[in-house]
DNA sequence: CAAAAGGTCAACCATTTGGTTGAATATGGC
DNA sequence: GCCATATTCAACCAAATGGTTGACCTTTTG
């Protein structure tokens, strides 16, 4: 009974885990946050520039990134450091790997996919 | 010039196919829709069977996984069939493996995971 | 100390999302 | 032909989302 009611919280914790990570990534602004931070860590500003949207709106972005997991901030100083957090992808990696048995993919494929993009992810 | 635009094109395009694809997967409704369709395709009332909400709900459901491209729909007399399409998920599962390497996930381990959801997904 | 820089907060707004219900549109079975 | 079954459509609703602006706080710099 216990044992159920663990369970049960983690099936419902898992699921907002999820939950939070697949809508963090549905937004293409987020998803381009997170393609910068592939290449460094960033200040906020920094993170802002590109964008043509108010620093109040980066801002926001960041903090649905950092709440579903995906990306961490620290503060030094008066500037807010943004840091990719990769592990956090895996399980939502895991969760779709289940559908169907995606051959390994090689980092060459990737940036063939990001070249492809060109403009939109090019800097 | 030309190869500009197309890319430009494909860029938004892509943008647009991963929206669609991750906003998707953000509801656990649909994502537990898409479990179910793991073990068979299935007609409408049956998806929506176990569910508590109603009919037209799922079918909205249905509707948005259909545009995302992560099922399929076959109407074969007055039944409409449901199908996953795994191949859609991994445009975003190569997007997200650019993102650190996953080592490549077995089987086993997901059946565990979805052993541990437990209530979601046991049926 | 005063001013500038880096960020967040709060209030607001338009749009989207996820759900409802009731009517409508096939299709199948008797 | 008629009724039940399978599914969608349309109108509606509450809540969430993604953006704005202006005020505010904190830290650095001159």
């Amino acid at each position: 009974m216990v044992d159920l009611l663990r369970d049960l919280r983690l099936a419902i914790a898992m699921h907002s885990r999820l939950d939070l990570a697949f809508a963090a990534l549905a937004d293409p602004t987020r998803r381009e946050i997170l393609s910068m931070l592939l290449e460094d860590d960033m200040a906020v500003t920094d993170v802002a520039e590109p964008f043509e949207m108010s620093l109040a709106a980066i801002s926001k972005h960041l903090t649905i990134l950092t709440r579903a997991g995906l990306i961490t901030q620290e503060k030094r100083g008066r500037v807010k450091w943004c840091k990719l957090e990769p592990d956090a992808m895996r399980e939502a990696s895991v969760w779709m790997q289940g559908f169907g048995q995606f051959e390994p993919v090689n980092l060459d494929a990737f940036e063939a996919y990001l070249a492809e993009l060109g403009l939109a992810t090019d800097r």
